[in-house]
DNA sequence: CTGCATCCGCTTAGATACTG
DNA sequence: CAGTATCTAAGCGGATGCAG
């Protein structure tokens, strides 16, 4: 309980199921909505439980608490429960390890855009705060 | 069946299925088997069906021809049928966007190795030749 | 050599309701 | 506020066999 990942992902490690490192990397972002967790938690410093789940569009708490489990047990993000008035409350704030991944997400988001740029390929997306909130916040 | 990406990809971009541009580029490459693809046509300007099929360890036939199908769909790879001495060959090789997208996986693997480095966690791979074909083929 | 067809199981996510 | 529990649905990959 107390190793840096998570056991499914240690697991596939020593069994053997990845071809590469590159594929342990993989594994650290492929969940639904793990890449804007990190992109927005990457950004605003710090985000309760409930903020998280009004701005990710559609995701089921269920889901959304999946997801900061399998990011937490990565050390990717940290959880830190408090209470104020009697309320408990959670953060979740980025790690190091954490840190250390944006300069990758932040390649994928400017290939993506320069993709769908070039092709002009139509799209919707459900967060468009990206550009935005890199620029000043 | 002339876009310049898969159906599937194409449907979740205009569904808004996808939370950001990031999350297009992650659709990219997240097939089983497509990372070590991408890296060794990358590495070695082409390959055949079989050589890829002897090179990656476990893959089905099936789920191969899958994962190059969906690659040439989306314009990663590009795949050329020929002929010699009655023998139907096909060669796959890495096209400009496919090479664009290497960078990152770069990154992927770098990251992927001093994380299991530093951590002294126990890995161990299908495949090793990563670093050894980036140095000298 | 380069695939495709079928069947099947696992993982992951969605729907919905409930709790401390 | 921050989750859990249960049940269901869908996608992806594995096993095996056949085909041009």
């Amino acid at each position: 309980m107390t190793d840096p990942i998570r056991q499914t992902v240690l697991k596939k490690l020593t069994n053997g199921d990845f071809n590469c490192e590159k594929e342990f990397t993989l594994s650290m972002f492929s969940g639904k909505y793990k890449l804007v967790i990190l992109w927005e938690l990457g950004h605003v410093s710090e985000m309760h439980f409930n903020e998280l789940y009004r701005l990710i569009d559609h995701v089921t708490k269920k889901v959304l608490a999946n997801q900061l489990r399998e990011l937490v047990s990565d050390q990717l993000i940290k959880r830190t429960a408090y209470e104020r008035n009697n309320q408990k409350l959670v953060i979740y704030q980025m790690t190091e390890i954490g840190e250390s991944l944006l300069p990758i997400i932040d390649q994928m988001y400017e290939w993506g855009k320069q993709r769908l740029n070039a092709y002009q390929i139509p799209a919707a997306f459900k967060l468009d705060v990206a550009g935005d909130i890199s620029k000043d916040a």
